[in-house]
DNA sequence: ATTATCTATAGATCTATAGATAATGC
DNA sequence: ATTATCTATAGATCTATAGATAATGC
């Protein structure tokens, strides 16, 4: 049962879109590949035909996972993103979000491979915010590093928030205080130009 | 070969010591019970003597580990606990840092039980943080957010840090720009009063 | 003829348990 | 007698591969 050159390139980009979202859901280690082919409608087997190892895989379903979250947040101003990205449903919808926040830990003890593409995907991120910022009326030296700032506690935020307990009052006051204090940040930055 | 209760105790705890730092080192995941018990010089059968399971030796060692790190940035000012959490040093070396930034994003997955300790966990985090901001003459109404805001960046920041490739140059701006901005943070507020 | 998929399985994990052993604590 | 540990193993994963099948692409 051989099937076309296209269907083979639209069963790869399946896999490989349930992936990124299964990935962030569960975690690299949470996802095996028999039920990732499973749910891609395909017998696992299968797999090795499209990807040389499930690292492999990772690379790949990482990268596509940070290049939608970069679209989402394009030509938006600084305050939308920060709302949008600091907020309860980016929180309880982990499959759908920013790997920066779901993935990050476990990425930190990948192969390089996958750290690079996690280092380019964080880069890609800071520059967009940057652009984001510009809108705001922030640019010049200090912009960039502002972004970073902006950034590590919008991710920290998410990550500790999703750590807490089910309903716990932290986890929204975590959301809150970070969404509020880079709100502040740049209406700040924004009035001193 | 049966042994007295305080070597019990003693065993008990040194396998809790272990799992602390493997834990951190490598995630719940990459550490399994066997190699944990060879670690600490007993076979793996004996690990249930110990532990009703896994998942109730992640609980303990993951509230050991938030203990030793709010020990070791209390009774410091703001500023010297900025520059520990926001380095190299802490970035580099996971199996001894904070659980908050080596396992948060697993955490986000694990059972109830274990999210009940990161919460306390985190919560103790903020309070000692609020504590030594009291050293910078920082206090009020708004004090505990600011903790929050610097805890969140000061963990993401070595999240990601650690998520890019091994010397790249992103890796260190990310901490730079991060511990600057949490510096200018306490030192504006603490000029404020 | 080539090759995308499938079936079946190898080989290496993993957590957890059953039963034996032997020294403490009554 | 109790119990902390050990040996051995059950049962369920996991990644990856070998070989068969069958439809495309030459």
């Amino acid at each position: 049962m051989r099937i076309t050159k296209e269907q083979k390139q639209e069963n790869h980009d399946r896999i490989v879109a349930i992936a990124s979202e299964m990935f962030r859901e569960r975690g690299y280690d949470g996802v095996g590949v028999a039920e990732l082919m499973e749910r891609a409608g395909l017998t696992h087997g299968g797999f090795y035909n499209h990807f040389r190892s499930k690292e492999d895989l990772i690379a790949k379903a990482t990268m596509r996972s940070f290049g939608e979250t970069g679209e989402r947040y394009a030509d938006l101003d600084a305050l939308t993103v920060i709302d949008l990205y600091i907020s309860r449903e980016h929180r309880d919808r982990r499959a759908t979000g920013c790997p920066a926040a779901a993935l990050s830990c476990e990425a930190a003890r990948q192969t390089d491979d996958t750290r690079a593409v996690f280092g380019a995907g964080i880069e890609a991120l800071v520059g967009g915010l940057v652009q984001d910022m510009a809108r705001n009326g922030i640019s010049g030296p200090g912009a960039r590093a502002q972004a970073i700032s902006i950034l590590a506690q919008a991710v920290g935020a998410v990550i500790l928030s999703r750590a807490c307990p089910d309903a716990s009052t932290l986890a929204d006051e975590i959301l809150e205080a970070c969404r509020l204090d880079c709100r502040d940040a740049v209406v700040n930055r924004s009035q001193e130009s």
